[in-house]
DNA sequence: GAATACCTGTGAAATCAATCACATTGTTAA
DNA sequence: TTAACAATGTGATTGATTTCACAGGTATTC
């Protein structure tokens, strides 16, 4: 276990990554925890833990510079080399996931979709090129991809999963609304949007919980 | 304070009605925690937990009847009248959580779209009526709509979320990849697909998460 | 070159969430 | 009627995550 960086910091650092090129983009050079922390939503310790995860030390009088930053978080986050990823489910919702995803992170693409209805396949979209689902394995382990979505409907999800672990899959980011079952050494995250929408209205009808703060504080 | 549940048991909640209901559309009568548990990837114990957080008893015998149940999370999670939903943003994004959501939950409905495109406002999407931003305050407090979805680029999502707030919008669930800044009495939910693609990624590369329990503990 | 100011890095404490473990309960069977 | 069983409900415990709080730096000022 040469990791003990938990999925939370995992997450909150592909967050911080994100910011930090927007301000780097804008010019900005340096940037103290506190400010990282009132972008994100988070506090200064927390941001100070996170960047203690992966080993970068800032300057107690500058802060932390920027640019060696997201370098940092890069070489901590991101493979060596590219990382293909594979698209199951040409639906509305996936034909979406495709082109918000296209360009978006230099080195984790979508290269190729499956699906099931052979109207949708042998064709490009997005210059993503479209495979039947029963090439996912052969053209899996031709191309290299372990990464996969599913964006099918539930009740086809689990049937797809296996076919992923079958296919070398080691990571599925599940948008189908049901949990997946699959072996120990695939990880899945589950994007619920049905249960992310009645948090939201069920939270919308209390009024009165605490949410971390606005704006103002640490100053 | 009168509600005391956690986030994380309100988001198991409404994941145990989606399967209680898929059990149930099958003849299912009765279930017990750890057959929830197992469908539902948690544990005996938690499912317990989180019944007790609603105040729902089961039987020692025969577990806990199904109907009653999906009822009894029903009481607790929902509106007692409809609760009606604006989506803001009718890209690609847009129109496949429009598509998604519709019929999905009867008492939670999407019944306006808003985008800042005339070419995209005034006309009717899947039964979904699609008007200029600028109408969202006068349309939600018309309506009695208190929750909405961001589905518009990062760069938007800040001022958009601002004439949420405006407009008396209590909930908002974000598909933007960048956080929100709202007053207090205002839940926002992000969905980071990014970042969840990200995190994928990288226990996808690491292989030996912890997820299930493997061996040598306990010593 | 000492004093100041504001930051970082991190051990310790506090909070929050999940799990354990067991007394209790209702059903079945002898 | 009583013993055996398998599940519930929940206090206690463990574990994970966040926050506190402060010693230790480093530039700046006088």
């Amino acid at each position: 276990m040469p990791n003990t960086v938990s999925q939370k910091t995992i997450g909150r650092l592909s967050l911080y990554r994100r910011l930090l090129q927007g301000l780097s983009a804008k010019g900005v050079k340096y940037i103290y925890s506190h400010q990282i922390a009132a972008i994100a939503s988070a506090t200064a310790a927390q941001v100070r833990r996170d960047w203690m995860a992966i080993g970068y030390n800032g300057s107690p009088t500058k802060g932390y510079e920027i640019a060696e930053l997201i370098d940092a978080i890069g070489k901590f986050l991101d493979s060596p080399k590219e990382q293909k990823v594979a698209l199951v489910g040409i639906g509305n919702l996936g034909r979406a996931i495709l082109i918000f995803f296209s360009g978006r992170r230099p080195k984790l693409n979508i290269v190729a979709a499956f699906d099931n209805d052979p109207y949708k396949t042998s064709r490009v979209i997005h210059g993503c090129r479209c495979y039947h689902i029963d090439q996912l394995s052969a053209i899996s382990k031709e191309a290299g991809i372990d990464v996969a979505i599913i964006a099918v409907p539930a009740s086809e999800a689990q049937s797809v999963a296996d076919k992923m672990v079958a296919a070398g899959i080691k990571g599925i980011l599940n948008f189908a609304p049901t949990p997946l079952r699959v072996g120990p050494n695939v990880y899945v995250e589950d994007i619920d949007m049905t249960m992310s929408l009645e948090k939201v209205a069920f939270f919308a009808r209390q009024g009165n919980f605490e949410r971390n703060f606005t704006s103002g504080e640490y100053q």
